[in-house]
DNA sequence: CCTTAGTATTGACGATTGTCGATATCATGG
DNA sequence: CCATGATATCGACAATCGTCAATACTAAGG
């Protein structure tokens, strides 16, 4: 991908930033749940047990144990953070397998980007 | 608040990133308070009000009517930017006057850097 | 079928958040 | 001093959030 080319276009059309005064109400509304989705250092240590797999995916099972708390919160977050896009999910038979989606955290990444 | 003291204080203490696994959970708390900071459309509003002036500060009294809320409701995510380490302020007078801190939001957009 | 085991949903609870009106604090200019 | 105006704090409220126990759902193996 020619990245240097399009970049300022792309960051046009497709990510607003914080330093892009003015932010639109729905852009910052956009924006921002994205951010909350980030705002729980349960969710945090979720994604960073994904993405620190070899496979680059994790079973939903072996996300539990490691984050002392109770199978239900652990399946509550591992919703909200695909809800919001961070994390994709496949059923195999009884497991389900995760793993992050590295667009949406680059996007926003670039929410932050200084201009 | 004291940390417990860490034999890699330089990676530490500078910027933990979500895909360095695995985030410890003093790192993933850490950054988590600060994209709860960003987890609000009325804050990134305000940042992108102080970083799109061209002096690079703005007096608070500008902010209030540009973003529907009443003062004291401004005046408190001004609070919370603050204290967040987003935004630095300066009393002249009556006036308060806000600023950016871009290596704050630098940071958070490292925490989000992939390795 | 029935049991087992991984995952998701429900319902409840305390804690936190965003909001505003009222009020306090503070610096300035009569 | 006092009056004015900018900013911060307080108190209250509804709404949302993080959590867990209990339970439902679902696929695999006897």
């Amino acid at each position: 991908m020619a990245k240097t080319k399009v970049a300022r276009l792309d960051a046009v059309e497709c990510c607003p930033s914080v330093l892009s005064a003015p932010l639109a109400e729905s852009e910052a509304t956009e924006l921002a749940s994205g951010f909350a989705a980030l705002a729980d250092p349960v969710r945090l240590r979720l994604l960073s047990l994904i993405a620190g797999q070899e496979a680059g995916e994790v079973c939903a099972c072996e996300l539990v144990e490691p984050l002392d708390r109770s199978q239900p919160t652990v399946s509550h977050h591992l919703k909200m953070l695909f809800e919001a896009g961070l994390v994709q999910r496949e059923k195999r038979g009884t497991w389900v397998w995760y793993r992050v989606v590295p667009e949406r955290l680059e996007a926003l990444r670039r929410g932050l980007e200084a201009s």
